[in-house]
DNA sequence: TAGGCTATTGTTAGGGC
DNA sequence: CGCCCTAACAATAGCCT
């Protein structure tokens, strides 16, 4: 019995997977035909799982590859939301690019100024009285947490300033706060840039509560005054 | 509420069509978003509507796109299975395209037999006693009531032989009992050739109990003697 | 693995506004 | 038309075989 209402997620049990993608690609098509049956329109539905070499297809593979090719070859409209979304899909790497690019430098510049200090604490150590010797304690610290701060963005990966973006490719259960970011962002942009805007991006949640911030919708994310370090003198 | 279960054919009441468009065309695309997300599966989905100049598409029309892209280069055995739908589709048209014929060719020997029991009657009325009267009224009858027989299978549209195959391009609540059989023998068919017949097909019901004979699945259906009058001397 | 079962959750037809 | 509500209907998660 359904005792649980499962959460919108990857499903991480191969069988209860496979077992459920079963159920509901039936389902699926099934509510396909009653749609194109009771309303009289055309449709199609395709899905592609690793449990069949052949995609589930309804309502045919012939009547599938035909409605699509109607609507990839209307000139009208079409073509122009196909040709807007490319742009908005290319906004939106750009601008994601951009944020994950100063978040790392923003790290580096943390750690540098880390090194430099200890170093300058470390020279000078035999010249420190106790008084100058806890003050440099408490600012070293305070440095460690604000690159620990910066690093909770990256949260798994590995905190190198020259290792790749992290590269999540296997679902998680735990989006990290950069990948949270990183979405928020995206509805904002598309948000902005949708001429209809769709139900399901209207409400941008902002999961955490985090405190990066995100900038406005600007076109060029390159300048720095953008994402000014909120903690360095 | 939901007083009654709604039945399985186009809801004629426009407002009450669009409204239920609306409705599940959204919920057939979070259904897709689930599967999608739970089996971390690729699909997609498109709806065309009159209730819209741009069809219902998930996720994206550029996602669509490549999805659809990938499925119809593959090169492998889904192409074999567009051929071998292709020829299904062709053999089914073929042999109901036969059907209608020979039905319409019933029809007009019956109606022609009719015409001359009639001229046969007339020409030779003077001579008839009362007895040869009744048996030539009733010889008639029975032969209205075997055109009326043929008919049927046509229902509504103009019993003329020379009629072009019956248009029912709108759709209707009550199909005709040739639909019913033409139906039943795409069912035929298609079982008969499906490599793996599909649940939906298995249960060919023959709603009105007809006694419209459907043939075997010969190869040439314009052999007369599977379509032999049933009640000709 | 695939079906069958059922408590539970999800969908939706029909109304009202 | 669109939106909200609710009861009736449908889908399905978790078990079991």
């Amino acid at each position: 019995m359904a005792r649980k209402k499962v959460k919108l997620q990857w499903i991480m049990n191969d069988t209860a997977r496979r077992t459920t993608y079963k159920k509901r690609v039936k389902s699926l098509m099934k509510k396909a035909m009653e749609l194109s049956t009771l309303c009289g329109v055309e449709a199609c539905a395709i899905v592609y799982s690793p449990y069949d070499p052949q995609p589930e297809v309804w309502p045919s593979p012939m009547e599938a590859v035909r409605v699509i090719g109607e609507f990839k070859c209307r000139p009208d409209q079409t073509k122009k939301r196909l040709d807007q979304e490319i742009y908005t899909r290319e906004r939106v790497a750009k601008a994601k690019e951009q944020v994950v690019k100063q978040q790392k430098k923003n790290l580096r510049m943390e750690m540098e100024n880390l090194m430099d200090q200890c170093l300058a604490g470390v020279q000078g150590l035999q010249h420190l009285n106790i008084k100058e010797l806890s003050d440099l304690t408490w600012s070293i610290d305070d440095r460690l947490k604000a690159i620990n701060h910066q690093m909770e963005f990256f949260h798994h990966p590995a905190p190198q300033p020259g290792a790749t973006a992290a590269p999540v490719a296997v679902p998680v259960a735990q989006n990290t706060h950069l990948e949270v970011a990183l979405e928020s962002l995206e509805n904002q942009i598309l948000l902005d840039t949708a001429p209809m805007p769709r139900d399901s991006l209207v409400s941008v949640a902002y999961p955490g509560g985090q405190d990066m911030m995100l900038p406005g919708l600007y076109d060029n994310y390159e300048d720095p005054s953008f994402w000014g370090p909120p903690f360095f003198p």
